[in-house]
DNA sequence: TTTTTTCTACGAAAAAATTCGTAAATAAAT
DNA sequence: ATTTATTTACGAATTTTTTCGTAGAAAAAA
């Protein structure tokens, strides 16, 4: 399973959110959302080896690379979440939930959509079977 | 704040589920779920940082120590649920709440759980305001 | 009593992740 | 044309995390 580290994980969430980009740009977004400053190599250095693993692809056409995500961001939230909820939470999903809306502050429109859901998987019950892994 | 590591988090998960333990039983508990099999002086080396960083403390009174954790599970899920839903998800708890719902099995019980934990916190809406950060 | 096992302490090796310096090439500015 | 700035490549230093080997003390077994 392809699993970022945190800080690729950084660079792919500029990338997800702003598309394609150059170092330059992933390394000033980082850097202005962050109290934690790095030297610009580093950002660069990053964005190589995560080219060399396959998480991106550039194109090189010009001498300033232009970087694209070539994994999708809910393809690795769902590892990322899978893992997560068995270290942190041992299997637990929905204490992972209790937890998240117990001590966090979500709108109302978010709760009304969380609800839906869970109708929605509650009249579902019937054909949980269908579930694969 | 405290942050364990992942190897650290695996121990905290056994103390936490089965109380003080020695070394050997830690280790024994760790090799048995996984298939990653590690040699005990590992798993020693890993407590004994673990007791200096404060995560844990011992009983020396018997020559096999007998270890405590020092750190409350809710703190610390506290604490790394923030983390994960910044990297992860950018922040936004529902995302988390909608991905996890919509892939993992979540028992009816469970969803029920869940969906009173909703009615409660739409209820108390009005003083939203009470909230500190 | 002697041998074997079990445990801790300690240092250090190994692996993983992050950071940066330097050089060379290209582009931009003067 | 010359200087300055930007960009990539590359290697290596640094930091963090994980792993283990060895030695010595204590306990258990033979």
């Amino acid at each position: 399973m392809i699993r970022p580290t945190e800080s690729e994980l950084e660079i792919l969430q500029v990338l997800w959110s702003e598309g394609p980009c150059t170092v330059r740009l992933v390394h000033e977004k980082l850097n202005g959302d962050r109290q934690k400053e790095v030297g610009y190599t580093t950002t660069l250095k990053l964005m190589q080896i995560m080219l060399e693993k396959g998480l991106l692809v550039r194109d090189e056409s010009q001498r300033t690379h232009v970087y694209r995500a070539l994994v999708e961001e809910s393809a690795i939230r769902q590892g990322l979440l899978q893992r997560f909820v068995d270290t942190a939470f041992r299997g637990s999903a929905s204490q992972l939930v209790l937890e998240l809306l117990g001590h966090h502050q979500t709108d109302a429109q978010e709760l009304e959509a969380i609800r839906q859901l869970i109708d929605r998987i509650e009249q579902e019950g019937d054909r949980s079977a269908d579930y694969e892994k």
